[in-house]
DNA sequence: TCGAACCCTCACATCGATGTGAGGGTCAAC
DNA sequence: GTTGACCCTCACATCGATGTGAGGGTTCGA
């Protein structure tokens, strides 16, 4: 398929996908006429890619920790240089932190949320399994 | 305390601070020299600021959202208008969907590590609990 | 053979979060 | 009273991810 196909089934601007091939991130073969050329593999690419940068991280490090991630059904070793361990191993505590402290922050909105519907007394309220009354997140 | 202490109290730099209350995220008094002045209270402000930020929330909607978040132990129901509640709403299902995404990317990354590290035959291999071969993520 | 709908490569613009520095006050300690 | 460590307000720079458009090929159907 063409870039505009690969576009409009992955939700991707072309521009974007330009710019991830630029970066390194993809690698999409030329018909003669010099035309992008991707196979349906790109699509679940394109989206582990967003995926990723939407976690923060930037194109430098995906580019990095993708080889690790992307092979469809085999892991390749010889893949493995430990600088790239080493990332994956940072990334991968980052993310762990980075989860906590969304989950925090979505557990203090749900709680906000639902002290709201259920409890509507006149002016102010407890949250339900307020232990310390600090609902708030970081 | 004035901005210096904060700053590396929280380990934010003091143009930051200032940058957060530009965006109205955060209100400093004044002392009568002009210098903002802080209390306890803005060491876990900011700290939550920095983690929705984090979380990737653009200090505009940080913005409409903190005042849900933040009361130390009392919610006061008439900062809840019709709009903050939907915001909060849909925001804690982005927050939840992004939570996901990096959960399998996380667990991706530490699948990969594994397999690495517990099985090393010389070329390929299969990762533990590998069902249908993939463990990218998206 | 013409036009619409693709594609290409630059290359500059924008946006939000930050960095950095100039120019200038405040204040405590020496 | 001067120095050093603070603070202030601009205001421009940078950075990564994106938007946008100019200038120009390719393909294909009317």
């Amino acid at each position: 398929m063409r870039i505009g196909e690969l576009s409009e089934r992955t939700g991707t601007p072309r521009r974007l996908l330009r710019y991830y091939e630029e970066q390194g991130l993809i690698a999409a073969g030329r018909s003669p006429n010099g035309y992008r050329e991707y196979d349906e593999r790109f699509v679940d690419r394109v989206a582990q890619i967003r995926g990723l940068l939407d976690a923060g991280l930037p194109t430098r490090i995906i580019k990095q920790i993708l080889p690790c991630l992307d092979k469809p059904r085999i892991i390749h070793f010889p893949d493995a240089t430990p600088e790239m361990l080493a990332t994956l191993e940072l990334e991968r505590d980052r993310l762990t932190e980075r989860i906590e402290c969304l989950t925090r922050n979505r557990d203090a909105m749900a709680e906000y949320l639902e002290a709201v519907r259920g409890d509507n007394r006149p002016d102010t309220a407890r949250t339900p399994g307020d232990r310390d009354g600090r609902a708030g997140a970081v």
